[in-house]
DNA sequence: GATATATACTGAGGTTAACTCACTATGAGC
DNA sequence: GCTCATAGTGAGTTAACCTCAGTATATATC
């Protein structure tokens, strides 16, 4: 029998050591390509139905607006992203995927995703939908 | 209804969420002691019953041997680890907490553990007991 | 018992993903 | 029109990793 403190901080170090390792796994597969940064940017901004301002995409992304900048430059020279000026507020910088950005997004998505796929299919479909649940009620705000 | 690669997605996504959020967290609890990093090697060394090598510290760790000796060297230079030979190999350095090392570890681990308590109280015991279960099969080798 | 090969650690140097602090340009309130 | 806040960025730093090359020691082979 655990005490309720032991769980937690079990449920801790299985967390961490579960993302570390999909991390790594998917770095391989994905290769050089774009970097886990760039990638979070790509995929914020694909999920916005907008072009997002910098640092709306900083706060998304949950870092700080000087981080922000330093990866929207090396996506933006890559051509993956394109910087606008907004045109309500010129001190404002708003930032859009290119379609070269969409399809590398689809492609690592893929690559991810399959990764992940093969992790969670140790679990039931019951299971995968539990842990779903669970999980977004401990990722709530 | 998702299709499973969606479930499978979104499960990845969120557990990144949760692990950037409690690292953050935990960091502003635990303040300028020890890093992650420091962290993860006195709990590794807690876990063991003995004293580990390098090389060994770093398997557990899921790090490569060299990323260990930089870690053990600022443990080391704050006196909460230290090294000995291996009576048996010669190559080999055994690393051990010091007693102010898991002095350290005892505080940290109740900070971080206190935040984790925290987060996971938002669900029932058997709902722990479940993530518990779910998340030891996925981290499974 | 010498030689080849493998293992244990570390020096040197690089990358990613963050951070802070200080600065410029622009907008908003009074 | 001055003050103050907001948006972005230059400069510099940190943590946590990495690779590649080198030295010391162990083990296996002939």
């Amino acid at each position: 029998m655990h005490a309720p403190e032991d769980t937690a901080e079990q449920i801790a170090a299985l967390l961490e050591g579960i993302v570390r390792r999909q991390r790594r796994a998917t770095k391989d597969g994905v290769g050089e390509s774009v970097t886990h940064g760039q990638f979070r940017v790509l995929r914020t901004l694909d999920q916005s139905d907008q072009a997002l301002r910098l640092s709306e995409l900083a706060t998304r992304l949950g870092i700080v607006p000087r981080s922000a900048t330093s990866v929207v430059d090396d996506l933006e020279a890559a051509h993956l992203v394109a910087r606008h000026p907004d045109p309500g507020d010129r001190r404002a910088t708003l930032v859009t995927l290119t379609p070269a950005g969409t399809e590398v997004l689809t492609t690592i998505r893929r690559t991810r995703r399959d990764a992940m796929v093969t992790l969670v299919a140790r679990l039931t479909p019951e299971e995968q939908s539990t842990l779903h649940h669970l999980l977004t009620r401990l990722a709530q705000d």
